[in-house]
DNA sequence: GCCAACGTTGGC
DNA sequence: GCCAACGTTGGC
């Protein structure tokens, strides 16, 4: 089993959101980064654990888990026209971009902030706080995941 | 809302 | 195939 990291920004997607939805399930539409769609396609599996992060907020965190629920499949957002997502250069024949779906899991009793994490010694090589990086799509350790995870069960 | 960091595009 | 210009991300 692997663990990732899922940003999203609250006030398009949050975790709330996710956990209002039918079956409490949807799929992760819009990845336009090729980094992020290898990482989907190629190592995401069924089962998968995921971080779900609020990005562009005042205080950036961690907010609860998912679980991967289907693994790749084309993103039928980047050949719609009228989707902020579109992308000319993606057909259903011929489609450029994946999502997978994801399943709502928990909500922590605590957000973790990134200012908590960025003052843990063991998370120094954590993907996420690493400067200047942007991957939308994050893969995280099994250790760092069972921190974070015992820390926002404190 | 600003802007640094990064990824992509396209002219050459 | 280089790299300047441009668009986007996301912390602050």
């Amino acid at each position: 089993m692997k663990y990732w990291l899922l940003k999203s920004e609250p006030d398009v997607f949050s975790l709330e959101d996710l956990k209002n939805c039918p079956n409490q399930t949807e799929h992760w539409d819009g990845i336009r980064n090729y980094q992020a769609r290898n990482l989907m396609r190629d190592e995401m599996q069924v089962g998968d654990r995921v971080f779900f992060y609020h990005s562009r907020q005042a205080e950036p965190a961690i907010v609860g888990t998912a679980k991967v629920v289907r693994e790749a499949y084309p993103d039928h957002t980047s050949w719609d026209p009228t989707s902020k997502y579109f992308d000319e250069k993606s057909s259903p024949e011929n489609p450029r971009w994946l999502m997978v779906d994801v399943q709502f899991e928990s909500e922590f009793s605590r957000p973790v902030t990134l200012k908590e994490l960025r003052s843990i010694a063991e998370l120094k090589e954590m993907f996420l706080l690493r400067k200047g990086m942007r991957l939308s799509v994050q893969p995280v350790t099994e250790e760092e995941f069972q921190l974070i995870l015992a820390l926002a069960n404190d």
